[in-house]
DNA sequence: TCTGGGGTCCTAGGACCC
DNA sequence: TCTGGGGTCCTAGGACCC
């Protein structure tokens, strides 16, 4: 059988170069990007890694570098984000058919049956997508997407690559793979780096030269699959339609820590409602509701208290009035008085698609609030996501999350669109 | 003072059944 | 005093990803 051929498109330090693409001062400046609330870095310019500022890492903690070296720093603007990766997806997706979307800064696409130089097609999808979007990616080509992961990582490590780097001819991989240290490798983290270390594993080449039964043992399953994709075995094929999802999670930190249920309550009910309206929007029924709290795991002088129920729904739905007041039962139910609450968060699951769900015997006719779920997603859907809410919300702001650097929405609305001089 | 959010999958262990 | 074996299903926790 012919050999597959796989690339990996990756956008380099993505919201860092969002950012860049309508304020072209941050070029060759130190710029990050926050997480919600302003707490951790999640991406980095070329610049800022070399200042030796770490992925994940809390903002106080780095804030003397900052300062000193005039780090630009931003707050998520998952808005311009969402809209930025749009316009790149839909560029790759005039190349080819074959796209697999990964994540908001990342696609595989398969590349067989392309004509010509395939390294030099490489550079024709990032030409282009830097032309359109402003946004530079590298592209990573092998015969698995384990490798096109690799592929990619050399790419944007190593400059004399332009970009692309591609793995097909397999005498090159063993020259480049001792110098990869194996948590570089898709699907090995912290703790798997640690016990191959331990076995005296560290770097790709011996990982991928470690036979099938130790690295069964060692890293279960997935493990295996990921090794062996490493010897050039395609396990994972490219995943076009998106499986449905199986829940639907929304949570957040609170800007200030709560005390009150009251405050809590207000939070919650938000997070249902919009975590509603997203499996309303994928056409999707709920049965299992579940809610969470807990104190800051980080904080040293009070008691650190976590705890979350779920209820079953007999009768699955997506109306958010009665999810909401689900929620607010579970709450009052886990909520104990006396802590100092840092986090909170509503996860719905058991999904049905709509119109296969099991019918309840003696569930009435609830047309009247299907039609009322339709009309305010369509109001909130034209006059932006929170203009209809249900009234336990109050939006009293008690817990609204530090936003402080955050950009315009250049792309998605008409009073921020950069004005030319 | 200040530490993200949203997913998936696997495994181990307990409950339960015959 | 002696106390099976094999299966399924569910859940919690841990690992991974971006």
């Amino acid at each position: 059988m012919k050999n597959k051929i796989f690339a990996l498109i990756d956008c380099n330090a993505f919201y860092v170069s969002c950012e860049r693409v309508f304020n072209p001062k941050l070029n060759n400046r130190p710029v990050v990007a926050l997480s919600n609330n302003d707490g951790c870095i999640i991406a980095r310019s070329k610049e800022a890694k070399a200042l030796g500022i770490k992925m994940g890492v809390p903002l106080f903690k780095v804030k003397d570098i900052v300062r000193k070296e005039k780090v630009h720093v931003f707050s998520s603007n998952y808005t311009l984000y969402g809209d930025m990766s749009r316009r790149v997806m839909n560029i790759i997706a005039e190349f080819t058919n074959d796209i697999e979307i990964y994540s908001i800064d990342e696609a595989f696409i398969g590349l067989d049956g392309i004509p010509g130089d395939i390294v030099e097609y490489g550079h024709k999808i990032r030409k282009t997508i830097l032309q359109y979007t402003g946004i530079p990616v590298s592209v990573g080509i092998a015969n698995t997407k384990t490798l096109a992961k690799v592929a990619n990582h050399i790419a944007k490590d190593n400059g004399s690559f332009s970009g692309v780097c591609s793995l097909l001819e397999l005498k090159n991989i063993d020259k480049l793979l001792p110098s990869i240290e194996v948590g570089e490798v898709w699907g090995v983290g912290r703790q798997l780096s640690k016990k191959l270390n331990m076995h005296g594993i560290y770097n790709i080449k011996q990982l991928k030269d470690t036979d099938d039964f130790r690295i069964r043992k060692m890293m279960s399953i997935n493990g295996l699959k990921t090794v062996t994709e490493l010897r050039g075995i395609s396990c994972l094929p490219l995943e076009e339609v998106r499986a449905t999802r199986k829940s639907c999670c929304t949570s957040r930190s609170f800007g200030q820590n709560l005390k009150e249920l009251d405050d809590i309550q207000q939070a919650v009910a938000i997070f249902s409602r919009r975590a509603v309206e997203r499996i309303r929007a994928e056409n999707l029924l709920t049965s299992s509701v579940s809610v969470f709290l807990r104190t800051s795991p980080f904080d040293k002088k009070n008691k650190y208290y976590f705890n979350s129920s779920s209820i079953h729904i007999s009768t699955p739905t997506n109306d958010t009035i009665e999810i909401a007041k689900i929620v607010s039962r579970i709450t009052k139910q886990i909520f104990k008085p006396g802590y100092l609450y840092q986090k909170a968060g509503v996860l719905l699951s058991g999904f049905y698609p709509e119109g296969e769900e099991p019918i309840d015997l003696f569930s009435r006719d609830s047309k009247i609030r299907e039609d009322l779920m339709k009309t305010i997603d369509k109001i909130n859907t034209r006059f932006g996501g929170d203009t209809i809410q249900i009234a336990s919300e109050q939006h009293l702001g008690t817990w609204a999350q530090k936003k402080d650097r955050c950009s315009p929405n250049y792309t998605t609305n008409i009073n921020s669109v950069l004005v030319v001089d």
